[in-house]
DNA sequence: TAATCATTGCTCAATGTTTCACAAAAGATT
DNA sequence: AATCTTTTGTGAAACATTGAGCAATGATTA
């Protein structure tokens, strides 16, 4: 429990100033400045420093930041410097892209069990990982020190996976289906609507002509 | 080309809200209060109700919303009284569980044409689409009318196929590769940064306690 | 027709976020 | 050792969003 309130833009703008810093570190750049990091991101250097600022002192005045010190720092700010496990619920075609994308395992997430309700899927591989039944929700979450589930689950089936999520003890849910899902305050909810992010285009397309 | 500039987050909820009201038409239901809606989606009221007071005034005084009238409205607002075509480049695992969605089409979204440059990708069919080499992307966006671009390749080709559709005379962007991209002032960008989302839970797993 | 009721729409206050601008600090130069 | 150059870190100002409270007002009831 921290003092701080830490804006949640800041928090998504780390996450890509550490994907730049690997794009640096991969280059062999050694030093960077808030100005070169912001060119690169597409934000003011005021914004770097000031959502730095949050978390310590980690550059050199006159200078800039080193590279591979200031990655670090982010890398732990974020907890990626540890794995963690997700469950994804749904094994169609949303749920299976994720489970055999690469870049995920890249940042420090592993998929460690897949489910579906449908007997069509269950038992199918998607990548190493085989389609299990629902039923094995609690005992993989368990076993596999689960936190995070992602439900890529139909709407209509959305809130009843969830609830059975935070009952086998996951601690924060990404959600992918277009409804709005209902957890206690100590679960971590994310939405990743799809829908809607279209739909902010089509307003901006036809609002500002 | 309108006076006000809009919150993106209210952009948003109206996209929520009016989702929550086509549920409440199928149910049957006629009106409908702020506070209502407020429960359902989980914003305060006054809130929804200073969403919607950007636009207009869409409710009675002590009575609430007509749900097909307010309905009607933010579909208009959002500019889903119309269809729009859309063009998918990159039909990987995410291209295509995007292009076989039909959650799209119920909201006025339809894919147009899908592009690959893989030969592997090229001629197969995804739905009734079949997937078409990178080369057909003007002619396709021209005789389509075509306005959104969805992008799904590789990091490494993404602001390379980006700058293509915007020559080609795609006005918005939907990109989901890892990179920020750079468009012109006058072409919408959204970014859906599925590793982002994950990342902002490990931040708050990680921080929160 | 007047009184009552419920809920909107709006004003103003509070809170949160971004930008500005500059003093402070560290290395480079003379 | 003094001066110059550069870029950080940060306080204050500007801007944006959210929240609280209530006057306005249409519908309902008496
Ligand atoms: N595919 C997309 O591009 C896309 C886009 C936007 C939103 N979404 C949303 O993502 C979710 C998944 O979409 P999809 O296209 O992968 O759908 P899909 O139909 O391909 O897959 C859904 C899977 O969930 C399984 N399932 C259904 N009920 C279940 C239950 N109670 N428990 C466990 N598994 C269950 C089904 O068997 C199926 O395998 C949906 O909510 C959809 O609205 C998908
Ligand atoms: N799959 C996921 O769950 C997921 C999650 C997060 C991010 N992403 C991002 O989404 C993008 C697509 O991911 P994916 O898993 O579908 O990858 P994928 O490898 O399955 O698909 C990429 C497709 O793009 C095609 N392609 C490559 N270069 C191209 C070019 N220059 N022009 C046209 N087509 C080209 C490839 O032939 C392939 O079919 C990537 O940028 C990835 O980082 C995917």
């Amino acid at each position: 429990m921290k003092a701080y309130k830490i804006p949640e833009a800041t928090v998504m703008r780390l996450s890509i100033y550490s994907r730049y810093l690997h794009q640096l570190i991969d280059d062999g750049v050694k030093s960077v400045s808030s100005d070169e990091i912001a060119h690169g991101v597409g934000v003011s250097s005021a914004q770097v420093r000031k959502d730095l600022a949050y978390f310590g002192e980690f550059g050199t005045r006159g200078v800039g930041y080193k590279v591979e010190v200031l990655y670090g720092h982010l890398m732990k700010i974020l907890g990626l410097d540890r794995r963690w496990c997700a469950i994804i619920i749904g094994a169609g075609k949303l749920g299976s892209a994720l489970a055999l994308y690469q870049g995920f395992a890249a940042r420090g997430f592993n998929v460690g069990a897949i489910l579906d309700a449908s007997p069509d899927k269950i038992g199918t591989k998607l990548g190493e990982i085989e389609v299990e039944p629902l039923e094995m929700m609690a005992q993989r979450i368990e076993e596999k020190n689960i936190t995070i589930g992602i439900v890529t689950v139909p709407a209509s089936a959305a809130q009843e996976v969830t609830d059975k999520l935070i009952e086998s003890g996951v601690k924060a849910i990404l959600n992918f289906s277009p409804r709005v899902l209902k957890v206690p305050g100590n679960v971590i909810l994310r939405n990743v609507d799809l829908s809607v992010n279209l739909e902010v285009l089509s307003f901006n397309l036809n609002y500002l002509k």
